[in-house]
RNA sequence: GCCGGUGUGGCGCAGUCGGAAGCGCAGACGACUUGUAAUCGUCAGGUCGUGGGUUCGAGUCCCACCACCGGCUCCA
């Protein structure tokens, strides 16, 4: 090793340094501002502290706080100081992990005696924060041999038993590896050496793979959330502890803006769009998770449903109907009672001995008419859809709102077809399930694997190979991102599902298709081949919405309530501004409605200031004001949906074809502009 | 199912130390006849989630249950 090392930078320079400097020194030479914000580097794409030596020519990015990875590390790192913060305050406390997650991070603790923290906790955890911070405690590096960190963590169960796993396969799979450092023989800890935690020597260390910041000086925008119970390592049957939730950021305002962007997240809540715009409610008299769908709402879902219906019909596929409940012994051969049984409710015995269920999916019932008479490879594929209720009884800290009911309607269809039309039915399959999508305002997706549930699987592993292969050749062929989600399969066979990003990017798990070779054989299906041989066919399960339920929910919050106007139970209001000219708005009303569209009047009994905000807070997308001027002239005044001021002296025709026209195309008021270039502004 | 939190007119909320249940919006009725996001007045509406308990007295304290909210596990 020379007296120089040479850094190569992210943006193809080269710098030389003196031997023994620091990833520190090297950000402070490129200058005061990099220095300032750096809160970790990477060397030859390895994660290290700023702190690191760097002893050999490398290529070294500094990160700063103003990226991805620069946030983990500052999250990470606050993490630490909330551990410390509450060893300090319980004495006795066991922490376990507290990693990084999306937009945050959370520490899991199990505190002396089993007490739990409540929300005024919250308030002084953050003080002894800000304090720990204030103090701006150094955070050091030690390496230690498996038997020393074992040593060292002797009252952290928690710690120890992360550490006896270093290194063990089982590390790999769970989370907490990621905490940890790599390397077979050794483990990390970093050390505040000037914190002062009651009953701790030494200072406050946690075990971590790191990096970290230098000093908690550097953290300081953060707030801590919530709290909520959490198992440890994610299993119910082990000990559940205490997280706490929390957020950080690199600076005050971008806090502000995460903070804004939860408040933003709060305003498209379905829930709360759907008790304002009286779509939908779940009385407490019927049971949880059990949705009643009030007039408008039973509007807009039965557009949604009329619509899904006209495209099946147009897709070859044929419409079945089935019953609510069924004898138990059809989910005894179908395998239900063996595999889903948790997720159903229990059963109804009746007086002379038989056991009925309500049904928890549809696919017995569409084998049923599949096998109700000799089936000829001529037939095949057969499709059969239906909007089928099902019923799943799911645990009661479970459901929420529209996306997770106990009551719930799949656009369910069971697409039966000999092995070789397999790949070019799940294929076509793809395209429809998009362009449905797309139809509903959807624009970006991605695709997930979900393979073989260990433990929790019918049939063979080369049927789940086989048809898993099938399924990925067909989500490649559709040219989206494809990501993986190990052991996330249904029972009975490998699933996709498509994961549409909404209007702030959040994602949300639309449709699904399962290619299934095991219900086939329990209920012994059969087609006669060309051959004249009997063969059995392949059965694809897929549901496009998912549930009818959820995708409505998933509609309201991508557009935040203002639906497009295809979708909206009242596409116009008219309101008159006198009651003389109550007359000509019934006209205008009668006049879209000639033309198809849902139109109403407001009559002028309560001024007109009122009802327009009435209607605007219903996000009708066309509120039209007609008075003297509209009468004589046959026009109308137009408030489209989103636009701040009206249109006045809009032909009434031009307005009903070019809401018409928007109808056809599926759009929205907002995205309009300019439509009425015939009137003045 | 588990952990934490919350339940007060249809909705949003106040209610102090255990001592007379309130406000705004919505609703009904009346007046106002109006050109672009809240017209004025009057009235009605609550066994304070449900059931027990403590107390001279409970919206308030305790217990159980129900529902909801945020998580964990699970999941469409």
């Amino acid at each position: 090793m020379g007296a120089e090392v040479i850094v190569r930078l992210p943006d193809g320079s080269a710098k030389q340094l003196p031997a023994g400097s620091t990833a520190l020194d090297l950000a402070k030479s490129i200058g005061k501002r990099l220095a300032k914000d750096a809160v970790a580097a990477a060397v030859d794409g390895a994660e290290v502290d700023l702190t690191c030596v760097l002893s050999e020519d490398a290529e070294v990015a500094i990160l700063t706080g103003g990226s991805d990875a620069g946030r983990t590390v500052l999250r990470h790192s606050t993490a630490h100081v909330l551990a410390q913060a509450v060893l300090d305050l319980w004495p006795g406390a066991h922490y376990a992990i507290g990693p990084a997650i999306e937009d945050g991070f959370y520490y899991d603790f199990a505190l002396r005696g089993g007490a739990t923290f409540g929300e005024e906790d919250i308030k002084r955890i953050e003080a002894r924060m800000l304090e720990i911070i204030a103090e701006d405690q150094p955070f050091v590096r030690e390496e230690h041999t498996i038997a020393e960190g074992l040593a060292l963590f002797a009252q952290q169960p928690y710690k120890r038993e992360i550490i006896e796993g270093v290194g063990s396969e089982a590390d790999l799979a769970v989370e907490a590896a990621r905490d940890m450092a790599p390397g077979e023989f050794t483990v990390s800890v970093y050390r505040n050496p000037t914190a002062r935690v009651v009953d701790h020597d030494g200072g406050f260390v946690d075990l971590c793979r790191g990096p970290h910041v230098p000093s908690t000086g550097r953290l300081g925008h953060f707030r801590l959330l919530r709290v909520a119970g959490a198992y440890w390592r994610g299993d119910e049957h082990r000990p559940q502890l205490q997280r706490i939730y929390g957020t950080a950021w690199e600076s005050a305002q971008a806090l502000a803006e995460h903070l804004h962007r939860i408040e933003e997240a709060e305003r498209r809540d379905h829930r709360r769009i759907g008790a304002d715009l009286d779509l939908f409610s779940f009385p407490p008299e019927i049971g949880s998770g059990l949705a009643l769908f009030h007039p408008k709402g039973a509007m807009i879902r039965q557009i949604m449903e009329d619509y899904s219906r006209r495209r099946h019909m147009s897709s070859g596929y044929q419409f079945a109907y089935s019953p609510h409940i069924t004898k138990a012994e059809l989910f005894e051969v179908s395998g239900h009672l063996q595999w889903f049984a948790d997720s159903m409710f229990p059963p109804i015995t009746l007086e002379e001995g038989h056991e009925y269920r309500l049904k928890p999916m549809n696919c017995p019932f569409h084998i049923l008419i599949f096998r109700s008479r000799q089936r000829s490879y001529r037939e095949l594929p057969i499709r059969l859809f239906e909007f089928g209720t099902v019923y799943r009884y799911e645990k009661s800290g479970v459901v929420h709102g529209l996306t997770r009911v106990r009551g719930m309607t799949q656009d369910d269809a069971h697409i039966f077809c000999t092995f070789e039309q397999m790949t070019g039915e799940l294929e076509s399959l793809l395209g429809f399930v998009l362009d449905l999508l797309r139809d509903f305002g959807l624009e970006d997706f991605y695709l997930e694997l979900s393979t073989r549930p260990e433990g929790k699987a019918a049939g063979s592993e080369e049927e789940w190979e086989a048809a898993t292969e099938a399924l990925r050749v067909a989500a490649q062929a559709i040219g989206l991102e494809l990501v993986m989600d190990v052991g996330g399969g249904a029972y009975y066979g490998p699933k996709i599902s498509v994961q549409a990003r909404d209007a702030i990017g959040r994602h949300w798990q639309v449709s699904t298709v399962q290619l299934d070779f095991q219900l086939p054989m329990r209920f012994g299906l059969e087609y006669v081949g060309a051959d004249n041989a009997r063969h059995r066919p392949v059965m694809i399960h897929r549901a496009l919405f998912g549930t009818v339920e959820r995708f409505f929910a998933i509609l309201l919050e991508h557009y935040a309530g203002a639906l497009p106007t295809w979708l909206v139970p009242t596409q116009v209001v008219v309101l008159p501004v006198r009651d003389d000219h109550d007359p000509y708005a019934e006209h205008v009303a009668v006049t879209c409605r000639h033309a198809g569209l849902r139109a109403e009047v407001d009559p002028a009994d309560e001024p007109l200031g009122g009802r327009i905000r009435r209607w605007k807070l219903e996000k009708v997308p066309y509120v039209l004001v007609v008075g003297d001027d509209d009468t004589t002239s046959g026009t109308v005044g137009v408030n489209a949906r989103g636009s701040e001021h009206p249109d006045r002296g809009i032909a009434l025709e031009a307005f009903v074809a070019a809401v018409a026209a928007e109808v056809e195309s599926k759009g929205s008021p907002e995205k309009g502009g300019g439509r009425w270039s015939s009137g003045p502004r």
